[in-house]
RNA sequence: GGACAGAUGGCAGAGCGGUUGAAUGCACCGGUCUUGAAAACCGGCAUGGGUGCGAGCCCAUCCAGGGUUCGAAUCCCUGUCUGUCCGCCA
């Protein structure tokens, strides 16, 4: 349930989270003025998202809104200026109760016409809210990820084509007596995992190398944020109202961060940054938790897809002019982790049925994996535009100039480390004794340590 | 968890029922002065929305929500956050 508080066209609105009474504070994702003004543009960009035709409804409450403001105001401007009158005369000890009997009589009018006001807003912002973000032009066209379009290759996969096909890596770690999935299921249920010994140093020696690199390579400030987070918050990044489901949420009203992009980009959220601070560039190292509520039977097996798993993530704040050389710089590096790795990968462009909800673009950075035989995803950068910024009102002032404009927003995978893990299981697996090579890039970060080996 | 005290423009900080959208200072912008700069002086400077070709006019906003009132930044209730003290605790 949504409801406006205010009734002007920067929504603001109280989004009840049911029992706990929590609010959303954000404004319209769009700018009602462009829809106004060019609505057609606005359905096709629905329309490439598979929906149909958005603004006539939008428009049609838009304008029956603006139109019962308007008359709430001419009474409201009756309302102030013989109120002041009363303030006058009863100032000079005069007889007022004329105006003021006259006042009284305008209430029930205007009450009518709030709640009137209030309960289009409601439906408006509830119609705004679940909308996606409108695609930049360069994204292909396509139903699903079978359309999405290679723009990248990146070192020799080993086995193509499943000639002697490598074990997965749970086969590997389970052999290696260092992932165990059981004792999981026992401590917490499915789809999530216990790693212990050298397995473990690994994942956690893939952080701090991701880390280190996304810091003091790439310029990212290292963050340690919040994983519970409010409503508010969610709302900012646009995992609600719409994907609530996905969502794990807390007794008292809070939600376990599903990535820490959540936490970073709303850093900037209610804020007005001055312009020579951008771009800002965050990182963090943190657990991420999903439901998973749509892909059950969908990677099972394995530490693939989990309710909680570890990401170093990276999100920028630009200008706008500047998103598009960002994206393209976050992507980098992101990729730039897999090849100090050494472990092949390649990069897509998602066609616009795969992109995201509050993505304008994205990339994604699937590595090999030669276990599965096949490129799996294990990045995923989005430049987002102002779409999030809009829900977070997060501006951005240049210097002597006085109006602010909305930030750009663009977050990556810098890069999923579980998946990571997988990867640099599966390709640095040593048939002979189905022990694991470390990199050569770890061993720092491992003690040394040349190879993981069952004992 | 208990007891107080707060929350006002980019920041600091007055106001505590009636032309207060809000004094003042800082910051910022324009100008005068100066070889240039600083200082000094003069002027400007909140946000969102509606309406108009436009100068403008109108509405809303002093943490959020609700209430009292002809009228609320000011009074009352609830929530959130911050500070201080006490208790508890990794």
């Amino acid at each position: 349930m949504l409801h406006s508080v205010r009734n002007d066209d920067f929504i603001y609105v109280t989004f009840h989270v049911t029992k706990f009474g929590q609010f959303i504070r954000g404004s319209t994702m769009f700018d009602i003025k462009a829809i106004r003004d060019n609505p057609a543009e606005f359905d096709a960009a629905m329309k490439r998202r598979k929906l149909e035709a958005q603004s006539p409804k939008i428009l049609e409450l838009d304008e029956e809104r603006r139109s019962v403001q308007t008359e709430l105001q001419v009474i409201q401007a009756e309302r102030n200026e013989k109120s002041k009158e009363i303030g006058t005369i009863k100032k000079s000890g005069g007889d007022a109760q004329g105006a003021m009997d006259a006042v009284s009589a305008l209430k029930d009018k205007m009450a009518t016409l709030e709640e009137k006001d209030k309960e289009i807003g409601e439906q408006l912002k509830t119609l705004l809210s679940s909308l996606p973000n409108i695609m930049k032009d360069d994204v292909p066209d396509g139903a699903d990820e079978e359309d999405n379009v290679e723009i990248k290759k990146w070192g020799e996969p080993k086995n193509p084509n499943g000639a002697n096909k490598a074990p997965e890596h749970y086969e590997i770690g389970e052999a290696l007596g260092m992932m165990d999935f059981e004792t999981a299921a026992k401590l917490s249920g499915s789809r999530f995992v216990l790693l212990s010994g050298p397995l473990a140093r690994l994942e956690r020696a893939l952080a701090q190398f991701m880390l280190d690199t996304q810091t003091e390579k790439n310029g990212y400030i290292e963050c340690s944020p919040p994983l519970l987070v409010n409503t508010d918050v969610m709302y900012g990044t646009g995992q609600l109202p719409k994907f609530q489901d996905d969502q794990f949420e807390t007794t008292d009203g809070r939600w376990l961060v599903p990535t820490a992009e959540v936490v970073l980009t709303n850093i900037v959220r209610e804020e007005v940054v001055e312009a020579e601070t951008l771009p800002c560039r965050y990182t963090a190292f943190t657990p991420c938790f999903r439901k998973e509520a749509g892909s059950a039977g969908k990677d099972t097996r394995g530490m693939l897809r989990q309710h909680q798993f570890y990401k170093v993530e990276m999100v920028a704040v630009t200008k706008p002019e500047d998103s598009d050389a960002e994206h393209e710089r976050m992507l980098k590096c992101a990729e730039g982790i897999l090849e100090a790795l050494e472990i092949p990968y390649r990069t897509v462009v998602l066609c616009s049925g795969d992109t995201g909800f509050g993505a304008r673009k994205t990339y994604d950075i699937e590595a090999w994996m030669p276990g599965q035989n096949a490129y799996r995803e294990i990045s995923s950068c989005s430049t987002c535009g102002d779409f999030q910024a809009r829900r977070m009102n997060a501006r951005f002032k240049a210097k002597g100039d006085k109006n602010t404009q909305f930030v750009h927003t663009l977050n990556g995978s810098g890069l999923a480390v579980g998946r990571c893990l997988i990867a640099v299981m599966e390709n640095y697996y040593d048939p002979t004794d189905g022990g694991v090579f470390v990199p050569e890039v770890l061993k720092p970060y491992m003690g040394g340590l040349e190879k993981i080996v069952k004992g």
